[in-house]
DNA sequence: CATGGGATTGACT
DNA sequence: GTCAATCCCATGC
């Protein structure tokens, strides 16, 4: 699970013509009480629980959606959250469904690249491979992005475990900036 | 059936 | 820096 948090950086991910390469991701685990699985199953959490490579999308906070890939066997409930994009294609878009100009405030959070892409949460349990959703291989410019892995945020628990990844210096990385940052390798 | 808590964002002091 | 919006779902009576 922490080698596809790592691995879905520079991959591409599109919905609906529009796209953007993953830059920063956070992984869950249902050995850890982070994550939605640590409760086992429930109607809730069966996508987690379910065969890897499916989207697992649900409500924060009662306003935004968030995009995770699952991972794993099916049995053990992990994912790994998308929480920013560099903008690729389908950009007018994103700013008519955003309402911002700046190309960084487009994808750089896990409810803006949603938003952005104009996934809801019908896409829960879709497939990444050949579903609305997609998520493709990295391109060759993507081939050895410099990766930090830093402590999750927004979270309560399992805080200290350094599970989120993002692309070193990439301006479309999340607010707030990594801090007790360590490389990742590739 | 009632309650409480978020893997967030944007507006405001 | 603080704070509210808003809804799904897990839990407990």
């Amino acid at each position: 699970m922490l080698v596809v948090a790592k691995a879905l950086i520079g991959c591409v991910v599109e919905h609906d013509g529009v796209a953007g390469v993953i830059v920063e991701t956070e992984a869950y685990h249902d050995s850890e009480p982070a994550c939605h699985a640590f409760v086992g199953v429930t109607p809730r959490t069966a996508t987690l629980f379910g065969p890897p490579g499916r989207a697992y999308v649900y409500r924060s906070y009662g306003i935004h959606a968030l995009l995770n890939a699952v991972c794993e066997p099916e049995g053990v409930g992990a994912a790994v959250l998308i929480r920013a994009l560099q903008p690729l294609a389908g950009i007018s878009a994103m700013r008519a469904r955003r309402g911002v100009q700046r190309e960084q405030d487009l994808c750089s959070g896990p409810g803006k690249l949603t938003q952005a892409l104009g996934i809801d949460l019908r896409e829960n349990g879709s497939d990444l491979a050949c579903g609305p959703v997609r998520i493709c291989a990295r391109e060759a410019a993507w081939r050895k992005p410099q990766i930090l892995a830093s402590e999750r945020i927004g979270i309560t628990k399992a805080v200290e475990l350094p599970w989120r990844f993002s692309v070193a210096g990439n301006p479309h990385v999340s607010r707030p900036r990594p801090l007790a940052v360590s490389p990742a390798g590739h």
